[in-house]
DNA sequence: CTTGACATGTAACGAACGTTACATGTAACG
DNA sequence: CGTTACATGTAACGTTCGTTACATGTCAAG
């Protein structure tokens, strides 16, 4: 059975998917669940112990939904694993979850005394994540930052655009260059693409 | 003569630069300046007409610097100008106000009704801008775009971690990919990719 | 010396903030 | 029925917010 507080944390997760972390108060987010401040600080005994609480979810969802990803993606690792993970992130479903942590991420390099605390807890590294994709020999310091700064720059750029086609054109061109850079000075690797239709280039 | 209102815009632009925007508040503000909030109203109309101007004179002061940048640069033209930009962006004087410019980008997507109007002033595109150091050939949306998202990614790493060591050699190593795809196949002309669908958005 | 524009100090306004006090409702259990 | 634990409503607390009212300094021009 749902405790109300579980329910309360789904739909405050909710509520900070659609308006940010910024402005965040009480007593609005309390009207927009139908509920009053008073029940939400009886809940969570402080506004700062409620974002710990739903952050914590939040990152949850998002950890479940990538397990998912992980899962389907047995059998098909033809797929690019950057293009894989960068489609995954701006999915309908995933991509409000991103956006809120990047804000998160933003507000703590200016704001570490209020918003430090949450983003540790938030410990996501996706740059390592995707590193792991990386042929080991080319699993450098460097290469590791240049991709997740690839993924986090386009993101960033799609959040502010919208503009969903031109992003992921950019993350193939990136793809693409990989690819020709190691085709001049090729890197051991056992299995090339095999497959007639390299899609996504 | 600097008028009053100027010299209360440098010492503005000194104190925002250090304490960012998400937390803004006129009293704190006027006692680190020695002044009063009472004070900022009079010569600023109101807390928005403060941030407007001073954003814009900090744009202002930027865009100069970048003049000098561009000066500098008659005769060396060797050097990559995506490490020129990088160096000219992290150095001790520029680089706080990237990152204040960084954190307006954010707070805008989440909370365009405080902080949009204040971005449409800011339309500095640097991406744009770094595009016209590619060759006429590579210009492709998908190519800016993916130059202006390094850049931006980087610098987002660069602001969190603050390793620049590593985050100047991922740019390097960016550099580097770029060099070896063209090695591969030369500026000339390339056989496009078949068109892979992308998510509508 | 008076005037008038600029600048400033003190104090308050109404609103919103996170939080708390206190009383009340609800429902399971003895 | 009475007890008890969880849940909730109403109202207020003290603080801070942006902004304003009102009086007063400063100082060059007439």
């Amino acid at each position: 059975m749902q405790t109300r507080k579980e329910i309360l944390t789904d739909e405050l997760v909710g509520y900070l998917l659609e308006h940010g972390l910024s402005d965040l108060s009480l007593r609005p987010l309390a009207d927009a669940l139908g509920t009053s401040a008073r029940l939400l600080i009886y809940h969570f005994e402080s506004k700062e112990g409620l974002l710990t609480e739903v952050l914590d979810s939040l990152q949850t969802r998002l950890r479940q939904s990538f397990g998912n990803l992980v899962e389907r993606r047995e059998g098909r690792s033809t797929e690019r694993p950057l293009k894989l993970f960068w489609d995954w992130a701006i999915a309908d479903e995933n991509y409000p979850y991103f956006k809120l942590l990047y804000e998160l991420q933003i507000l703590a390099v200016q704001n570490p005394a209020v918003y430090g605390p949450y983003l540790q807890r938030n410990a996501s590294n996706w740059s390592e994540l995707i590193g792991t994709a990386l042929p080991e020999a080319e699993r450098t310091p460097a290469m590791v930052t240049l991709l997740g700064a690839v993924f986090d720059g386009l993101f960033l750029e799609l959040m502010s655009t919208g503009d969903r086609r031109r992003t992921t054109q950019a993350i193939q061109q990136f793809i693409r260059l990989v690819d020709e850079a190691r085709g001049k000075r090729p890197v051991a690797q056992k299995k090339t693409t095999k497959a007639s239709n390299t899609r996504g280039g």
